[in-house]
DNA sequence: ACCGCCGGGTGCC
DNA sequence: ACCGCCGGGTGCC
């Protein structure tokens, strides 16, 4: 059940020894295994509550995991025990034991948890009255459907799960603290938001964080393009988050103790604070230049980073001398004792935590006066082998001015793992005592900007400051760990990152100064290698940069807040509980905790965002117009035509209530009226598309591969209907070629019985593919002439010769979503004379900077045209060169729509854009437009929802787009 | 003395 | 644990 790398000594004393840092070894803390172990689990978004159970957590004597009054503690299952398999281990927030479930209950747990029947969750409320048990309430989750089988389960070994006060159960905690408001809300006290509510609230989650305390930064002098305001906010306030100790969120100081009002989990030593954040700002703000200016002013200690010909005080680079503070006395429990603080409970929280404080004093002087004192004694001897490094760094942070070092050796040495439980080998440096011999900042960018990063660094770093910049990318990369640390800058791809993974990959063997995540949003999913190997980097600072950190689904998130280990959320057990299932359900106060951690750590501002009431960048002003096209008579009829069988079609669906099920060919049906609206010649091509319902697209790709291998093959490949060789060739499901011709006949005789000649297979006209447009075109257009109109293109090139009578030096963007509409353009372009370049997603990387070089150009012979495919490079694409945009078809995101509005709508366009989106007159294309609106909605109502009420709801766009 | 009773040692899983 | 349990010491009261 637990993944194999679950292997801590069973021996006590080992099992202590892993919350000591046995620095250069393999083992993981604990709470990097229970994020192993939990992290296959599926998302708790649909899960209930069964009931919940008080039960009884033993052996507190043995771990020195503290847990106060109202704490959440994860359970987790202990197989391997060598005392009982079906042990079950109590662990606090911080992943430090706090001891195990009494063993007849763990019993029954062990089979629930180890089938995956439930997920347990414990609360620790009541307090304690020894030192060697307390209750702990548990609440059962899991998927509806399991719910029987453990409530069954559990009785019969004589547990009854209690059924009241369900919706969130466990979760219920203390008074007197925040969260107890958070609990009277879950306990329904507080109304949950209505869908609406809920909506906008994650609307807004990344908003109204644009208040920026932290005043304006200048960069250093290495940086050559003087700062816009805005940038320089942005600067100070990620200077700041660097270097500042605040705590992070939802932690408070209460006496001498660091308390999390959330999760109630309190420690002596000052939380880690994450050195990083989210830097949201919208596009074309200038994320990379602030970026850069981060790099060049931030190094060690607020200081600008040194680099050659710069005359400035070097700084103390390499210097690894670290002031050698004599180290504290050894031994002392670690115990903080906040059991014996709970059954103290009393309203004046302060007194109580002093209290609390005062009796852990005693309890470490009865601990050590103990009968069990040899086994504290061989366990002061293990620690003290390995503590001298540690206590340097320690003493050595607090003589950097952070926690007062008034605790015992060994409860510092601890916590200070605690902390820090970097992954990984060897990276246990605690984070409070930086370690000045990092030096690079590793970026990881897509590949279609890393272009941009090098460009953007030549332009804005001083010309006379040499900075080593590496792109680790290409297989002639530098692999050396040594070379790669002592870069400034090192660049890479998300792609190599995760191929090294794995393989000696030298990026994660690199203590880093700082890692910039490129388009952060990337990492999303957790699952995905990408995501775990840049989870494995070993950083000090860490930062996201993102235009849209929320895509999807707040769960998205917690990547994000696990890359910037933002304790205790790095674990997804614990953002589970204590974030996104309150966030989901509507829980007004998790939303609001939600907010305020996303508030903490995110700077975004917006083209509109203002500041001191000037708007934050002045760009030239937008215009946006509609340009309706009149299709011609031709084209009217057979737009008409189709949609009268689409609609014919999906009313059928709709009536058999199988609309979800051929999902795929109403898209296409869709599809074939948006091809209509452009250009006549793509549709024909696009027919054999429907009904391809699995996996079109890659059904398709694969049939045309064959159909490309047939021809090429050079054997005269017969047509087995006419036995000639084959003429206008098509390629079956079936994957057997024939003339089109013939096997239209065949089809239309046998009808819907038509089976393939050759295997039998039941086949279909629309199952014919043949090869693409372009592939066809490629001798066709060289000779071209022959090209059709449509009454979109000749409503475009009627705006490309106004505009350039007009004014010759304009640039536009042509843009659509289908690739092969740009080829069709291609002809009228090219016969009116018009210098063009095109981008889309088929380009290599080397052909884009080419492209975009080319088209960004200001000789006068440079390209005036781009055809732009709306896909094409994603974000972060520079156009400014155009000041025109023609959209010529609606997309169904709108957002995707602006985005390339927004490549040329950005910082550095000298002239005022206009938009132009053509759209047809009484179609298709008419309706998406007033249904993109909504459909913005729809996908925001989506958050919470699953894929199939997304689906759903584009059930009913559909038909509104059919106008069935 | 093959019991009861007393009191020290001991204690998670 | 100001418990329960175990096992050794002990043995009228």
């Amino acid at each position: 059940m637990l993944p194999s790398r679950w292997r801590f000594g069973w021996d006590r004393y080992t099992e202590v020894d892993l919350f000591t840092d046995r620095d250069e070894s393999n083992v993981e803390t604990l709470s990097q295994a229970i994020r192993a172990a939990v992290s296959e689990e599926p998302d708790a978004d649909g899960s209930v509550q069964f009931g919940s159970l008080q039960g009884t957590v033993v052996g507190l004597r043995y771990y020195t995991g503290v847990v106060n009054r109202g704490e959440m503690v994860g359970l987790v299952r202990e197989p391997q025990n060598p005392y009982d398999r079906n042990a079950v281990m109590v662990a606090n927030v911080y992943g430090n034991q706090v001891g195990h479930i009494k063993k007849e209950l763990a019993a029954a747990m062990a089979y629930i948890m180890d089938k995956n029947l439930a997920k347990v969750e414990g609360v620790v409320h009541t307090g304690t009255n020894n030192k060697f048990s307390m209750p702990v309430m548990l609440s059962f989750w899991g998927k509806e459907e399991n719910k029987k089988a453990v409530i069954e389960s559990m009785a019969r070994r004589g547990y009854k799960l209690d059924m009241s006060g369900k919706l969130f159960g466990a979760n219920y905690k203390s008074d007197y603290s925040q969260s107890a408001r958070a609990l009277a809300s879950k306990k329904g006290l507080t109304t949950a938001l209505t869908a609406e509510e809920l909506k906008n609230a994650f609307d807004n989650l990344f908003e109204g964080l644009t208040e920026s305390k932290d005043g304006e930064k200048e960069a250093a002098k290495s940086v050559g393009t003087p700062l816009l305001p805005h940038q320089k906010q942005a600067l100070s306030w990620m200077c700041a988050r660097e270097n500042k100790s605040g705590l992070p969120p939802f932690w408070e100081k209460r006496g001498d103790l660091y308390y999390n009002s959330l999760t109630c989990f309190s420690a002596r030593e000052i939380p880690e604070r994450v050195r990083g954040g989210i830097l949201a700002d919208d596009m074309g703000l200038g994320k990379t230049l602030t970026t850069i200016a981060l790099i060049l002013t931030n190094f060690h200690k607020g200081k600008p980073l040194p680099v050659e010909k710069c005359e400035e005080q070097s700084s103390p680079l390499k210097a690894k001398s670290k002031p050698h503070v004599a180290s504290k006395q050894e031994g002392g429990s670690s115990a903080g004792l906040s059991d014996g603080a709970a059954s103290l409970m009393q309203p004046d929280l302060y007194k109580l935590e002093t209290m609390a404080a005062n009796l852990s004093d005693v309890v470490e002087e009865a601990v050590n006066s103990d009968t069990a004192k040899s086994k504290e004694e061989k366990k002061a001897t293990k620690r003290k082998q390995e503590a001298p490094v540690l206590l340097e760094d320690l003493d050595f942070a607090a003589a950097l001015g952070g926690s007062a070092p008034d605790q015992s050796a060994k409860k510092k040495k601890k916590t200070a793992k605690k902390a820090a439980p970097t992954p990984g080998v060897g990276s246990s440096i605690p984070e409070s005592a930086e370690d000045l011999s990092a030096r690079a900042t590793l970026i990881i960018a897509p590949l279609s900007v890393l272009s941009n990063w090098l460009d953007q660094l030549e332009q804005h770093v001083r010309p006379d400051v040499k900075l080593n910049v590496y792109l680790y990318y290409g297989s002639e990369r530098n692999r050396s760990k040594k070379f790669l640390s002592s870069q400034d800058v090192v660049i890479t791809t998300y792609n190599v990152l995760s191929s090294d993974f794995g393989n000696k990959s030298p990026l994660h063997g690199i203590n880093w100064l700082r890692v910039v995540l490129d388009e952060g949003h990337i990492i999303r999913n957790s699952n995905a290698k990408m995501s775990k190997s840049v989870l494995d980097l070993k950083a000090q600072r860490r930062w996201i940069l993102s235009g849209t950190p929320i895509q999807n689904h707040v769960k998205d998130l917690w990547m994000l807040l696990a890359f910037l280990r933002l304790k205790p959320f790095d674990v997804k057990d614990w953002w589970n509980r204590v974030i996104q299932r309150p966030a989901i359900q509507g829980d007004r106060v998790g939303l609001q905790n939600l907010q305020t951690l996303v508030k903490c750590i995110t700077l975004r501002r917006t083209k509109s965002s203002e500041v001191n009431g000037r708007p934050l960048v002045s760009l030239p002003e937008k215009t946006v117009c509609v340009e309706q096209v009149e299709l011609s008579q031709a084209e009217r009829e057979e737009y008409e035509l189709a949609r009268k069988e689409g609609r014919s079609t999906i009313s059928r669906y709709v009536a058999e209530e199988t609309v979800l099920r051929n999902y795929a060919d109403v898209l296409v049906i869709l599809m074939k009226l948006r091809l209509h609206c452009c250009h006549s010649d793509l549709l024909a091509k696009i027919t054999s598309d429907l009904g391809a319902s699995a996996t079109p697209a890659e059904l398709r790709e694969r049939l045309i591969e064959k159909l490309r291998l047939v021809l090429a093959s050079g054997s005269d490949e017969e047509c087995s209907v006419c036995l000639c060789s084959v003429h206008l060739p098509v390629i079956t499901h079936c994957a057997h070629v024939y003339c089109r011709p013939c096997i239209a006949q065949v089809i239309s005789t046998e009808q819907e019985r038509a089976r393939c000649p050759l295997c039998r297979t039941e086949i279909k006209t629309s199952e014919l593919v043949e090869f693409p447009q372009e592939e066809e075109e490629e001798g066709k257009s060289v000779n071209s002439g022959n090209w059709k109109k449509s009454s979109k293109v000749q409503a475009l090139m009627g705006n490309l010769l106004r505009l350039r009578c007009e004014d010759s030096s304009v640039k536009c963007l042509v843009v659509s979503q289908f690739t092969r509409f740009l080829t069709i353009l291609e002809s009228p372009l090219r016969e009116h004379g018009f210098s063009f370049v095109r981008l889309d997603g088929t380009m290599t990387q080397k052909r884009r900077t080419q492209v975009i070089k080319e088209f960004q150009s200001s000789d006068p012979d440079s390209p005036t045209i781009m055809l732009l495919s709306l896909k094409a490079g994603g974000v972060g694409l520079n156009l400014t060169a155009a000041s025109h945009v023609y959209l010529m078809d609606p997309a169904w995101n709108p957002a995707a729509e602006e985005q390339c509005i927004d490549r040329c709508h950005r910082l550095g366009q000298k002239r005022k854009v206009v938009v132009t989106k053509f759209i047809v007159k009484d179609s298709v294309e008419e309706n998406m437009v007033k249904i993109q609106r909504q459909k913005q909605d729809l996908v925001e109502k989506a958050f919470g929802s699953t894929n199939t009420d997304r689906k759903t709801s584009r059930i009913d766009e559909i038909k509104a787009l059919l106008e069935l």
